[in-house]
DNA sequence: CTGAAAGCGCTTACAG
DNA sequence: CTGAAAGCGCTTACAG
């Protein structure tokens, strides 16, 4: 079978001997509202349905300036939390005939700026970004560019946008009252590097939050930033040393899922037994949490949520672009504390 | 500031006192070839970039017929195998200036038709699919419409199209004569529905191909098919009954990774010791692998190498495609054992 | 109820 | 060395 070439409007409107603008009409679902007569319709919608035409999307987008595409900018797709938020964005955005574009930046500043730019390039119609940015300038020029977008996961305290996050100051609250309740007093908290990534930031103002709330001592020797690029080795000087000096906290505290899968691998490789010599409750419920031995206690973030309300906003910015353009949009949603078996009661 | 609107080729011929067509030529490279002066080139240079300007995709895409983005078709993007795949396939992608659009098929049939077509009239150049459709008229269209493909992980027997696979079969049979080696005679091979997918197909035939090479006998109730979409209740009620009745076998070779955690969970739940009553080999290496306890022994497959192979495939058929359309290019890459703590040695 | 025409912003023969 | 003009395939005022 041959494919016929270039089915176009203009080919379908001499085969009906009607014009191509009564063609654009109907096919565009405006065919009552211009008035064409049900049987013309009919003939029209048999005739692109039998030769399966589709309007030419640069056509369409050229003549009408919109993509019905959208970018998401994140560090790393095959990260297990980006996976599943691109997972779930991609679903709503199927849903409502778009599609997704998805970019890694690896964290590299230049990179997230060229993505983006090569996005606006793209003529993507908005953009669904967890920034590494340290600034905010490439978000004052999307915003100057008038093209709309929704940050998840990573905000900017200094420069309000329209964002999806989770409370992460409330969550590591909890997770660390948790340990408190359980008994523990000497917990410590890992974050993850960059510093500023303001869930980092969040995740330990909660933590230190709950340790002063419940007049335990902040030792600042039990706060640590973890290189993100050398996560296993960073963790594994740290616990030697803390085991050697018979100095280990009770608890830690993990602000990510990566700093937990290595450090699982730390604990079991130092022989260090959770939760016998340590108890852990770690930030985000990835699958294998359940699986590993022990399975890890955690605060779950509400991902489904998180993609689907950026699709919300983000689609509500593109198509009622006026109406919305001076409500920003911010929502914060609840985690919620998963208890498993990665934590010890300890009597005082 | 404000964005400076509509910056096209127009309003930088304008500008400059030149046509568009020479514009035109300039950013396109053409300058020399077309003769222009090396101080023209240079003023038209300058301005484009003082300007930022780019020209627009969809004029561009409209007049030359080409897109610069693929589409990636795979039943879960949230799946940790395919979120490496798709992650190095958009590094590969991004480096050559192309775009990718990544759809899921959640293994539904009919979806994967429709993500297909829908990709086409997104007028993608090209498609890397590992397809979940029981029979190839799909891909017969794409032939038949011109439209570059190239099929990942899984394939077709009677349906030869450009792929890159690894070689199943032989990563199956050198996981399944380890554990021969290893000194089990027992040993059982679950798979993951659907049955008729050629990953599944191949690692079972070199699992019963190593079985059988070793003169061992092949018992059809060590061979199950675990249906997807209940994976761990389908283990727990295998493992369960095989327990009670003292027929455990010495080994399981599981072919998918899914499989593999979830029967972590099924085995510390029926407190079924790993590699202490039963020893593990897997297909797949993913990163918690060597974080779970025990460790994992599994087949791993070259991802970085399935990627660029099936991007460097993709772009030549679309750059060159009348070159290329008669030959079939298949590539199929070695996968390699990487021994861990989940098998036990036996002596009979 | 329907159509002719303009125009979105490019690229590329063609002409000089 | 450079430009005028056609045309890619749509959508949408405008006119009747």
């Amino acid at each position: 079978m041959t494919h016929l070439k270039n089915v176009s409007l203009s080919y379908i409107a001499q085969r009906l001997g009607v014009s191509k603008t009564l063609i654009s009409m109907v096919i565009n679902g405006n065919g009552d509202k211009y008035g064409i007569s049900k049987k013309t319709q009919e003939r029209v919608l048999k005739l692109v349905k039998d030769l399966d035409y589709k309007p030419n999307q640069f056509a369409r987008g050229l003549r009408i300036g919109k993509s019905n595409t959208i970018g998401l900018v994140v560090s790393d797709i095959s990260n297990t939390f980006y996976a599943r938020i691109a997972r779930n964005i991609e679903d709503y955005c199927s849903q409502q005939d778009y599609n997704l574009i998805i970019c890694n930046s690896d964290e590299n500043q230049e990179k997230e700026i060229r993505i983006i730019n090569n996005l606006i390039n793209k003529q993507v119609d908005g953009l669904i970004i967890s920034s590494t940015i340290n600034d905010t300038k490439h978000l004052e020029l999307l915003n100057d560019k008038g093209i709309p977008f929704v940050l998840i996961d990573r905000i900017y305290y200094t420069y309000p946008c329209n964002h999806v996050i989770v409370n992460n100051f409330q969550g590591a609250k909890d997770a660390t009252s948790y340990l408190i309740r359980k008994g523990h007093r000497n917990i410590a908290c890992f974050t993850i590097s960059p510093e500023y990534i303001s869930t980092q930031v969040d995740r330990f103002s909660g933590y230190r939050s709950a340790i002063e709330e419940h007049f335990l001592h902040f030792n600042r020797k039990n706060y640590k930033v973890i290189p993100r690029d050398d996560i296993y080795n960073s963790i594994f000087r740290i616990l030697k040393i803390m085991k050697n000096n018979k100095s280990l906290p009770t608890a830690i505290f993990l602000a990510n899922n990566q700093l937990t899968l290595s450090l699982l691998k730390v604990c079991s490789d130092l022989e260090i037994n959770i939760p016998g010599d340590i108890s852990i409750v770690s930030f985000d419920d990835i699958e294998v949490f359940s699986f590993t031995n022990p399975s890890i206690t955690c605060v779950s973030q509400p991902i489904e949520s998180i993609s689907q309300n950026a699709v919300k906003i983000l689609l509500e910015l593109i198509e009622k672009k006026d109406m919305y353009k001076d409500t920003l949009k911010q929502i914060s949603l609840k985690t919620s504390l998963v208890k498993r078996n990665s934590v010890k009661k300890i009597n005082n």
